[in-house]
DNA sequence: TTCCTTGCAAACGATTTGCATTGGA
DNA sequence: TCCAATGCAAATCGTTTGCAAGGAA
């Protein structure tokens, strides 16, 4: 048994757990959507994840997959793009993190800062929230520019 | 004429001078949308910029006013909450600012962080951007959380 | 006159939903 | 057996577009 299959097994496990205490099944499908979730480097569209999958998953199913994932938790959504919505894992099992928005060909990647950055963020927002009586709970931040593909290219 | 009146008419003279140098003319719904959103705080949807319209304008050419003072970079657009575009006035105008999203509501409202804290950011940003071979040309941040309004009604 | 702009209706793409059927604990 | 999950088609929602009519230079 390899890392990657480690890796996988435990993802999968965790996520079973956590879908069980929703009283959700763990099905084909949503299995299938944690997967290549956890094959790429960023948030993907439910067109995107579906053109991933062996076989055929009608979208209407996926939708209805992404939409018990992102209510459970094991799904985060974003929205960085256009009127498309992108699902990643959620932060519990990815990490925090943010990303690489390429404005030309729409393409995000993920990308992380360091700890102390985050934790001296952490406290600059808390503050600013608290100035505009906002209860602040998290943050999205997105670095806008061309990726290596378009810019090279 | 008080303060008011001239923040409206430096803001009108410098769109125009924008639209000018577009070869767009500054039409009557242009000049209104322009006006909501220098009245408001925060980016706004073409649904709510419509609604705060005296008089009716088709939302067709809502949209077409948006696209058009968009691409001539009067406004900037944002997609934080759903599949919603919402439009602001240009940075150019209002100066680099960030977002406080009401995850209950969906309200979005301006807030700024200080000079010194943006400088470092930038400067961090292009360190894990040249990482990445992405070359960033700009940043998106929003703070996630409770408006005043959510959390204490 | 000429070209930009507008209104209205139809078209579109992403996402959701109704309903009958299937499938797993 | 029973209720969650699925497939398919139709409906919705935000947004865009074709086309004919209106308007300003």
């Amino acid at each position: 048994m390899t890392a990657t299959d480690d890796g996988t097994a435990d993802l999968d496990r965790r996520v079973a757990d956590r879908l069980l205490q929703h009283g959700v099944r763990y099905t084909n499908t949503r299995r299938v959507v944690v997967r290549v979730l956890s094959e790429v480097d960023g948030p993907r569209s439910a067109a995107e994840i579906g053109s991933r999958v062996e076989g055929h998953v009608p979208i209407s199913s996926l939708y209805r997959s992404l939409t018990v994932l992102a209510d459970s938790g094991v799904l985060d959504r974003t929205h960085e793009v256009a009127g498309v919505t992108r699902y990643e894992l959620g932060e519990w099992i990815l990490g925090h993190h943010h990303h690489l928005v390429c404005m030309k060909c729409g393409d995000v990647a993920d990308v992380d800062f360091d700890a102390d950055w985050e934790a001296a963020f952490q406290t600059m927002i808390g503050r600013v929230g608290a100035r505009h009586g906002f209860q602040a709970s998290g943050h999205r931040l997105d670095v806008e520019g061309l990726c290596e593909r378009c810019r090279t290219g």
